[in-house]
DNA sequence: TATGGGTGGATTTTT
DNA sequence: TCCACCCATA
């Protein structure tokens, strides 16, 4: 026991040894959380507690298996008893325990965003209305904040306003949306938290309802309305609640987090002991002097400050670009310069705000021959192959599944298309079945001869598959679903890129099948899918590859990295200009303190003062407000332009007092670029080839220089409007380009 | 029913 | 720039 409590803090230990009654433990980042939750963990089984009556819930799947790695470390296989999931796992997994006694198929099937999307969609087909109009999404984000306020659909009826058109028909849609789940025996997201407190308030005091005597909440900053019912839930016959978290680290508000949920804990549980840790064990003081610095602009937060004994060399630097490809490229030499220093790929990670963003730098790297992996993007189960393959299982697990029925009954194609597949609707339709059932008696529906036989053949090779589930290992299980139904033949068949990217996603997809029946013997499909179905990119992510990281601000919580990169610290960018249009800067500002705290050693921000979004126009940008509340002494700037990019700059008449300074660095240059696009009229009326001494007409033959493509010559001046046109040769790769002299980062060559 | 090309459209963050 | 979806065509 001494030798578990030994090496922690005296804040630490006391919120180790405090497990009776609620507990707010108030952790900066760094400073140890996951630490206190595993001793904590191992502690109370040290002191007799069985492991079966513990629970811990974290943000990702990923944090989940290593706090359960690091507690067996702690106190061994005894660990292994203990529940450590996610909010949504721990609710899939007592609804398959226990859901019979609300109404549930023990097999339901877990529906992604993808899915909710295009069933709202034909929803909205069924209803005669215009999925491209009425963007499914916006329904589905609706329909998702009424069922986390708890609203039912029968509440909604009762209760929206029917002079409102859209209401009405929000009500409607949400009443068939649910229809369409219950029919299909699948749950969303939400759902598996709303079952899961239906379950738990119906079964009150029963063994399930009562099991867990210690529980315990990570991030609870990012807990939303719904996840705090099923914690009352858990906790009636008992206080035992032990939540960790950080209010400057909540960046989920958009998805239903609620900071008021962190802030009155002390109030929601009574007698619930506080206990703040504010050292932090794993970045430099320079660092964190940065952060805090940052942080504090949020109003309303209570103070905290992060310190550390580990002072540290090296300071924030702030990279300056000229356009997002040379921030892409400055990065890379960094990283390259790094290596050399002796840092491994593995341990640099460069964040963004938005996924968008990674592209310019995977270019970089990959021309560079640097390797790197993405957190994020595509996430592995969105790929078409895999979705394919999951759906083959879903439908096997759960028949009625119709989303699954239609995703696959063509893939590999059968010949099956749209008029057969109405003509099957309406059959199943008339008998109320789903639509395999239906499938299998297309002999008696209104469906050519040889179409009904495809059907029923595909039923019955289901249903052979389905006996066989439950004969075979997972894994070999999986393979021949893949070659019975030819799906692996219809791979095969690809043409070369696709193909063997293809195999090499469903080759992982088996391994992924294989290692989980290897953790889990006694699994069978249904838990198979449903952790599948719960897992996100950043759960998969392994850092024992050396290779740079990429990934946004938001997959970076709860990881660190000794050297971090943030991108794109410019306005609208970071921050996001949605959030700030909604008012919303205080949790763009926590994003960047996230991203910020997760560096040990070494820390970039950058910027660029030209940045294009999706290939055309590049716009011209200001700094982040969030440069400018660092104090400027805590950050050296470092002009990496292109002589380029500054020349045009200096044309533009923007300072290069950041330039020609930056021995005596500092911010202190930035703000002089306030005015940069700052209104629109200033931008049209003091940059572009227009102004300028040489504002003579531009003629074919004139030579330029572009702030991205570099010299070009013009070949055209055409005239548009009240708009000059100029269409320029660059050399090759980059061709023949249209530009606006108005407005495009150019300037006139002398002597053309 | 399958395919290809063209078009228009959209791009924050994700359990 | 890329992607999803639509439509015309085989």
């Amino acid at each position: 026991m001494e030798e578990l409590l030994c090496n922690l803090s005296p804040e630490q230990r006391e919120a180790v040894t405090t497990t009776e009654g609620p507990v707010l433990v108030v952790a900066g980042a760094g400073s140890g959380k996951t630490r206190v939750l595993t001793h904590r963990i191992a502690y109370l089984i040290a002191r007799g507690v069985p492991p079966s009556r513990i629970l811990a819930i974290t943000f990702t799947n990923k944090a989940a298996r290593e706090m359960k790695e690091r507690s067996i470390a702690l106190v061994g296989d005894a660990a292994r008893e203990v529940w450590i999931s996610t909010f949504h796992s721990f609710a899939a997994r007592i609804l398959r325990m226990g859901g019979e006694a609300i109404g549930l198929p023990q097999n339901f099937t877990i529906l992604d965003t993808d899915d909710v999307r295009s069933l709202f969609r034909a929803i909205l087909e069924e209803l005669n209305l215009d999925p491209k109009r009425e963007d499914p999404r916006r329904y589905a984000a609706e329909v998702s904040r009424l069922k986390n306020e708890g609203t039912s659909p029968e509440d909604y009826l009762k209760r929206f306003d029917p002079t409102r058109p859209w209401e009405r028909l929000l009500a409607q849609i949400y009443l068939r949306y649910e229809e369409r789940k219950a029919q299909t025996g699948s749950l969303d997201f939400d759902d598996l938290l709303l079952r899961a407190v239906e379950l738990l308030e119906h079964e009150a005091g029963s063994r399930l309802a009562t099991r867990f005597r210690y529980i315990h909440v990570d991030e609870y900053q990012d807990t939303n309305p719904m996840q705090y019912r099923l914690l009352h839930a858990l906790t009636r016959e008992h206080a035992n609640l032990f939540v960790v978290g950080d209010a400057d680290q909540s960046i989920y508000a958009w998805r239903g987090a609620d900071p008021r949920i962190f802030l009155s804990f002390v109030e929601d549980f009574p007698g619930a002991k506080v206990i703040t840790l504010e050292r932090n064990y794993r970045s430099t003081q320079k660092i964190l002097d940065a952060a805090n610095a940052l942080i504090r602009h949020n109003p309303g937060r209570p103070p905290k400050e992060l310190w550390t004994e580990n002072e540290g060399k090296e300071p924030v630097r702030v990279l300056f670009a000229g356009n997002q490809n040379e921030e892409a490229e400055a990065v890379v030499k960094r990283i390259d310069a790094l290596t050399r220093e002796g840092y491994a790929l593995g341990d640099i990670a460069v964040l963004y705000r938005t996924n968008g963003q990674s592209r310019v730098v995977e270019e970089a790297l990959l021309s560079a021959g640097i390797p790197y992996r993405i957190v994020g993007g595509l996430r592995f189960y969105e790929r078409k192959e895999i979705k394919d393959v999951l759906a083959y299982l879903r439908l096997i697990a759960n028949p009625v599944d119709d989303l699954s029925f239609l995703r696959v009954v063509n893939e590999p194609r059968r010949g099956i298309g749209e008029s057969t597949l109405a003509r099957l609707r309406d059959f199943a339709d008339s008998m109320g079945s789903s639509l395999f059932h239906a499938a299998c008696r297309a002999d008696e529906a209104d469906i050519p001869r040889s179409k009904a036989k495809v059907l029923i053949g595909f039923c019955t090779l289901l249903r052979e598959l389905g006996a066989r589930s439950r004969e075979l290992p997972l894994a070999r299980f999986v393979d021949e679903v893949l070659e019975v139904t030819g799906y692996r033949a219809a791979l095969l068949a690809l043409p070369e890129p696709e193909r063997s990217s293809r195999l090499e996603n469903v080759q992982e997809f088996l391994n992924m099948a294989t290692s989980f029946q290897a953790l889990h013997p006694e699994a069978d499909l249904p838990a198979f899918l449903a952790e599948v179905a719960l897992l996100t990119d950043v759960d998969t992510f392994e850092e024992a590859e050396d290779r740079v990281t990429l990934l946004t601000l938001h997959a970076a919580k709860g990881l660190e990295f000794p050297v971090v990169f943030i991108l794109g610290l410019e306005e609208g960018l970071l921050p996001h200009h949605l959030s700030v249009e909604e008012g919303n800067v205080d949790e763009e500002r926590r994003l960047l303190y996230v991203g910020m705290t997760r560096a040990k050693e070494r820390l970039f921000l950058t910027y660029a003062e030209y940045r294009s979004q999706y290939g055309s126009p590049m716009r011209p940008s200001r700094p982040s407000r969030f440069l400018e509340e660092i104090p400027s002494e805590l950050l050296v700037v470092e002009d990496v332009r292109s002589p380029w990019a500054r020349e045009i700059l200096r044309r533009h008449r923007f300072s290069t007092a950041v330039a020609d300074e930056r021995e005596t660095a500092g911010v202190a240059g930035l703000p002089s670029f306030g005015r940069f696009g700052s209104s629109r009229e200033e931008r049209l009326g003091k940059t572009g080839g227009k102004a300028g001494p040489e504002d003579e007409p531009w003629q074919p033959g004139d030579r330029l220089v572009h702030a991205i493509f570099g010299e070009g010559t013009v070949v055209q001046v055409r005239e548009r409007g009240d708009e000059i046109e100029l269409v320029v040769a660059f050399p090759h790769p980059l061709g023949v380009r249209t530009l606006l002299p108005r407005y495009a980062p150019i300037i006139r060559r002398k002597g053309s």
